[in-house]
DNA sequence: CAGCCGTGGCT
DNA sequence: TAGCCAAGGCT
């Protein structure tokens, strides 16, 4: 029996069949949850999956909407840029495709946010097409099955990677094999401690053979990161805190935070330059000589390790937001979490 | 091309 | 526990 031959019926009997975008396969459907998928664990996008698709249930719905709904929409999920991208595809698809989504895998993988791989995935789920995916189940099972050494993140590897997930394809059923090795990567074929006697393909797999199934795929080569630490201002009037607009792109593109300064910057100078350069979108609160009266300037303990400190936009929008609310605003995680953390500073 | 982008789970 | 990685794509 061939290699796709014996995944096809594993996946019948082992494979998962009740995931939420699995019981839809409208082209829309299959779209939102291969974004939501990359990079991010199923347990993790099933909740936002249905949230995102009852209310923005097309991609009409989803183009006639505001960017910030969007991102609120997908806050905590991270890898905001998806977001955007999704919200600005969504619009192509009206305008240039007439609201219905292209077929063909060359249109599919113009989309912005859409590479190869999750293109052959939206074609093949959705429109039955021939097409191969490369995601990291994909690369684990074929690292292993083939004795594909080295790290897959360099050209080279992945080029071999793609020619073998290609040569792989069956001529019929490739929605169920494509389904399947991406089960077989998610349930048996493990980074960490791999199920190999539940695994339908362990007698050909060079991996097993050898005895090098943890050891494939290859790991990044690790480098050394320089981490610099950094703190949140937590700038607090009464029930109030002053949340930013960060840029529109980059970390946490288009999302409220803190402000953020380096450990090094003096925190209190920081805050006063910042409020006096937005005394205008401060009105109607007091002159920044009056904030340490009228405001609570608190620097949170919490430190946080980065790679860099983020550049910091240009004109920067400001608001105060009611803490009640600000839990519920299109803020990222780390910033819902100090703000539970803070709390109601009190009267 | 290599670095960046986020959060959570795992060991 | 601190690092690694996950249904990758963009610059």
């Amino acid at each position: 029996m061939s290699f796709a031959d014996r995944l096809i019926d594993w996946q019948r009997r082992a494979g998962r069949h009740d995931l939420p975008w699995q019981r839809r396969r409208d082209p829309y459907g299959v779209w939102v949850a291969e974004i939501m998928l990359q990079q991010t664990q199923v347990a993790t996008v099933i909740p936002y999956y249905q949230r995102f698709l009852e209310r923005f249930p097309s991609a009409a719905a989803l183009a006639e909407a505001d960017l910030d709904e969007v991102l609120q929409l997908w806050s905590g999920l991270g890898y905001y840029s998806r977001a955007r991208h999704l919200h600005r595809a969504a619009r192509e698809i009206v305008e240039r495709w007439g609201g219905v989504f292209p077929k063909r895998v060359e249109d599919i993988a113009r989309l912005p946010g859409v590479g190869r791989s999750t293109a052959a995935a939206i074609a093949v789920f959705a429109f039955g097409a021939r097409a191969a995916i490369l995601d990291g189940n994909v690369k684990r099972v074929l690292a292993r099955c083939f004795g594909i050494e080295g790290y897959p993140g360099t050209p080279a590897v992945e080029r071999r990677l793609w020619r073998q997930a290609e040569s792989l394809l069956p001529e019929r059923d490739v929605a169920a094999y494509t389904q399947a090795l991406m089960d077989l990567g998610a349930l048996v074929c493990t980074r960490a401690r791999p199920r190999c006697e539940a695994c339908p393909v362990a007698g050909d797999c060079v991996a097993r053979l050898t005895g090098r199934a943890e050891q494939l795929p290859t790991p990044r080569p690790r480098r050394p990161l320089p981490l610099r630490q950094v703190q949140w201002l937590v700038v607090l009037r009464h029930d109030e805190v002053l949340l930013e607009k960060r840029p529109p792109a980059g970390l946490w593109g288009g999302l409220w935070s803190f402000p953020e300064i380096a450990v090094e910057e003096d925190a209190t100078a920081w805050c006063e330059r910042a409020l006096q350069a937005s005394a205008q979108a401060l009105t109607p609160l007091e002159p920044f000589d009056h904030v340490f009266t009228h405001f609570a300037l608190r620097i949170h303990p919490q430190l946080v390790r980065v790679r860099r400190v983020p550049a910091r936009a240009a004109q920067p929008g400001w608001l105060w937001i009611p803490i009640d609310e600000a839990a519920r605003a299109a803020v990222p995680t780390p910033v819902r979490k100090v703000l539970a953390a803070v709390g109601s500073p009190g009267p």
